[in-house]
DNA sequence: CTTTAATTCATACGTCCGTTTAAACCATAC
DNA sequence: GTATGGTTTAAACGGACGTATGAATTAAAG
């Protein structure tokens, strides 16, 4: 069957250090073929269209990181709950990313903020088609532990909440970031975790604004 | 001299409703010289090239916005400072954009989203430069504000700070959000700035995470 | 060995892009 | 009127892109 039976996988490995570095309109099939040492064909063989292959990038990473995201939140809601745990489990599996997977893994951390800063409306859609059920699980939870926060404030919160991890995924800090000592232990993405979590529990839990008019949000997460 | 003198205007319009909305690889100059009923090379006569024409639309609207920034900020350490002043100060004028100017504004309010989200590096720098006098003062100010956080750890939250509004204004839901009726008052774009202010001030002041290794940032705004 | 079906390959197609060119245009100065 | 110089115009250039095609190649099945 198989000539070379990782050639889907060399693909996409090679599609998601370019997208994570040029962007994905900036990212030529010709560039990806290339560095994956596949002929130029090989994309549409494999998987039809461009547009598939980032979306097939993206479920690759995306659809086992909610599993870990979940399994945290069992354990989180098992031994007890506390927001900052909620946070914790809800945005370090994204960051640790980069110490599972050595180089691999940093690459996917900006690749993912991209996905939710990029403006292509399909990825938006199929990024948040892929985070709906655990999204809405983690939701539960975080209403459950700010009881005092109205479900449309909440929604709100989430969303600058998802803002601000995004952002600082997808900058171009994070190369720097990363580009330490990261080897065998979780140092620099723990650290980043460690800063995100005071910041955002606060903003959580931050005091409700006076009265304001009731704004519509279509999602968060 | 000039047969249409309005022709730089009506290009920089027309630019700034196409990137706006489909971003600035998928917005070609035929379809901008188009939208502006002029002439395909109009732009490279008037501008030098694509490049400079996205600078210039950014310039246009970016060096009025940070005057009035440092406007309020001047207001607000004259008649007493507060954390809340401070952040509405930054973050309003952005948002407010799309009272004073009808259309135009919450156009440039997703826009200048997209400024910080998306990945041209030219883009970036230009950007940073034209904000760099106006954040440093701010900056100054936060630090003069919360002197119990360290320089390093107020780059860092300046930075997830900008993260939570630069997403919230480049999303789709700005989009809804500014649909609402917004003409003659301000409701909308005050309502979201005042949503913003009690998440970002109570995770400026945020207690400190514990000891963590000293990682560099690059710079915020 | 032959057949078969999955994969790889070189090549080409049509399209759209940013930019350039050189001629036409037009308000003003002389 | 005629010359001048900023501006507009139509047309073209070369290149890069995503995709499609049909033949060659490969590994397994009969």
């Amino acid at each position: 069957m198989a000539q070379q039976a990782d050639t889907k996988e060399r693909i996409l490995d090679a599609a998601e250090a370019l997208f994570s570095e040029h962007g994905f309109v900036n990212t030529s099939m010709r560039s990806i073929t290339q560095s994956a040492n596949v002929n130029l064909a090989a994309v549409n063989y494999h998987f039809g269209s461009k547009e598939e292959l980032i979306k097939a990038v993206f479920a690759r990473r995306l659809l086992p990181l909610n599993e870990e995201r979940i399994r945290r939140l069992d354990d989180v809601l098992a031994q007890g709950v506390t927001l900052e745990r909620l946070l914790e489990a809800f945005i370090a599996p994204h960051l640790e990313l980069s110490q599972d997977h050595e180089e691999v893994g940093d690459r996917f951390v900006r690749l993912i903020g991209r996905g939710y800063t990029d403006h292509a409306e399909f990825l938006r859609d199929h990024i948040h088609q892929l985070n709906k059920p655990c999204v809405a699980r983690f939701k539960e939870a975080f209403a459950a532990e700010l009881p005092h926060l109205p479900r449309k404030e909440l929604s709100w919160r989430l969303h600058f909440l998802v803002g601000a991890v995004a952002h600082t995924m997808a900058g171009p800090d994070m190369i720097r970031l990363m580009a330490g000592r990261r080897i065998s232990d979780h140092g620099n993405a723990q650290a980043l975790v460690q800063r995100l979590i005071p910041f955002l529990a606060a903003g959580l839990q931050a005091p409700l604004p006076e009265s304001l008019p009731d704004l519509e949000l279509r999602h968060a997460g």
